[in-house]
DNA sequence: CTCATTCATCGATATATATCGATGATATCT
DNA sequence: AGATATCATCGATATATATCGATGAATGAG
């Protein structure tokens, strides 16, 4: 899980509109995914939902998977999108335990004083 | 709080180590606060630390407090650094809120089938 | 087999970003 | 006032990224 290449992918408007789409499973009406409770999402409905051509969509979906947070599957010749649920949840994990903390364990220095 | 524009200063791996460095409180040594215990770190000092030119420091200082991650005040010649918990706790809760929800009142779509 | 559809890749272009050295502004000290 | 230190800004350059249209590969339908 590389923090700062998720956080690299995610930092981009319409990548982080793309994700969250994904995240929320595709829950427009025309997604057409044979199972729409797996939560998937084909290329074709990304295209209809965000105003961007197709190759750019693909494009942001490889950065996106290259990060690991995505994972897609064939199915016909459809290409099914998701989130990685671990990876995102160790993205997550890792948010959250990163916290201030000064003051623990700090030697005075002696270097100079302004 | 923009999260897009947190996740883009901070998928940068220059500036996440500055950003690490500032979360740290400056615990490294050469930190020369006159009040180590609060957290805050001057430039010098992170230029001492990070293998990046002064006027690159700043730079990235620069990105990173104009999305409010951090503040800065000024004591004398140097300018204290320091991340805004505030801030950075609602970027957290927020990637913490952020959860694969599919299937959840989801309509069959009537769509094509492949 | 032929045609249509989905989607990734390629090539091109415009914009953005990272980085540095040099300069300038501000503050401190003598 | 003059010298010094900190730090932001500027200008330049190299690299990276976003975006699109066109093309090509794979798959399913007729």
């Amino acid at each position: 899980m590389d923090f700062v290449a998720i956080c690299k992918a995610l930092g981009h408007p319409q990548r982080y509109a793309l994700f969250l789409d994904l995240l929320q499973g595709g829950d427009s009406s025309c997604c057409s995914g044979p199972d729409p409770e797996s939560g998937a999402c084909c290329v074709v409905d990304l295209t209809v939902r965000h105003p961007l051509a197709q190759s750019t969509i693909s494009h942001h979906l490889r950065v996106l998977a290259d990060t690991g947070l995505v994972q897609h599957d064939r199915r016909g010749t459809y290409q099914y999108y998701r989130v990685d649920e671990a990876i995102w949840d160790a993205f997550r994990q890792h948010t959250a335990s990163l916290q201030v903390c000064y003051g623990v364990g700090k030697t005075l220095p002696a270097g100079r004083v302004p």
